[in-house]
DNA sequence: CGCTATGGATAGCTGCGCTATCGATATAGT
DNA sequence: ACTATATCGATAGCGCAGCTATCCATAGCG
């Protein structure tokens, strides 16, 4: 194979269909890490910023976070040595945080709902993530369906087992090196892949549920 | 009971707690419908008026939806006399509609992601749907972990069971008028409640998968 | 040696979700 | 009745986020 010089910028925007001002942008908000001088002018970049390039594409494009959840979450891949637990804490703590709040529960709601999860096998109540799940109920609440509010129950089993499958795949990926990267692929893309399949599914189960409606094929583009 | 005069958008500001130029921008885009007009220059609102801007807020603010999706999604619901299989199909396709893409799957995995939800017991492989899933996991090629692709055969069993829960939430709603309401409703505020739920399993099931402070890094490069 | 690309800085642009202002009415309070 | 406040509808503007474009001195390349 022929002798390939620095890698510069440019040949990072081939690699990544990222136009160059874009890539140029996400290094000054400290998303992708600044590549190695070789002189006082050039900079010189390794496969790794198209792979970290690559991820950062598919949180902004897929997962929809802002530019500063992004920082957030792959500063905390990079100042980790070594995955843990807390690290996904972290990690979907600032995925949470993302999320614009809307509704505010009061601090009974918020009690029951720890209850709540507490009955369902959840240890860690953290107040982050209580207090969505509090906000999400409490604005059922003033949407007048109270009765939709019982539907967390059967959600509290499920997301359950949703972790339970995404930990164990977590933990037999052998590369412990990338095992943060992969927490934050797995968060982020995971969210969107199980919503995009809920989203199919119901379809096919109201197509069960709903006889009276002759079904329409709409392959609408 | 004291006689009230016809409802103004100020009053409608000060039950929804949403300030009157949101209101009149809500009106002009066409998400809130235009009150009854008393006068040449007066129009008066209803008590639905107000739950319509209670819907409005909890899909711009908990779902994060854009106004376009907003408008198409309230659209159906009021152009539709009665809820039905298809609603709920158009409804989602709305909701996938605004989600960005990001990576293009090609044809091929599109098919093999068609066939793998049939596998699952998915019979409305709509193409929206399926081409949404279908590029997540091209994007999880992208990222070189094709090791991840294997959560969607799990997911895609929940989801089912999730999608089974809210129909049957959903058919045992008796006000048959405000069905569709509540379709967009489960539909949206469902899609939040069950992310959240996830990020908190995440850390429940991560600390039992973690032992503390124990992870092996022995064979770290 | 000229041409393009680069790095780094700064400024500008686009789209979205509101806000603010205005003038002509309408209603409310006294 | 009369003044103060609110409303309607239209139009313009604002603030933020996420890029995108321009500049210029320097580096590399043939």
């Amino acid at each position: 194979m022929r002798y390939e010089g620095p890698v510069r910028i440019g040949e990072l925007s081939k690699a990544t269909g990222i136009p160059v001002p874009t890539i140029k942008y996400y290094l000054r908000e400290g998303l992708l890490p600044a590549g190695e001088r070789t002189h006082a002018n050039q900079v010189s970049y390794t496969a790794e910023h198209a792979q970290r390039l690559r991820l950062i594409r598919a949180m902004v494009q897929v997962g929809e976070l802002p530019i500063g959840t992004v920082r957030t979450m792959l500063a905390e891949v990079d100042s980790a040595e070594r995955p843990t637990d807390s690290m996904l804490g972290r990690l979907s703590g600032a995925l949470v945080a993302s999320r614009s709040p809307g509704a505010h529960a009061d601090e009974q709601e918020l009690a029951e709902t720890a209850a709540l999860l507490q009955r369902h096998g959840y240890t860690r109540t953290d107040s982050v993530h209580v207090r969505m799940i509090a906000d999400v109920l409490a604005m059922l609440h003033r949407l007048g369906r109270p009765e939709l509010v019982g539907i967390v129950d059967h959600y509290a089993d499920l997301a359950l087992q949703i972790a339970e499958t995404d930990l164990a795949t977590l933990t037999a990926i052998e590369d412990r090196d990338n095992l943060a990267e992969s927490m934050i692929i797995g968060s982020v893309l995971g969210e969107a892949l199980f919503a995009a399949l809920r989203r199919a599914a119901h379809a096919t189960v109201s197509a069960r549920v709903f006889p009276e409606d002759k079904v329409d094929t709409s392959s609408a583009s």
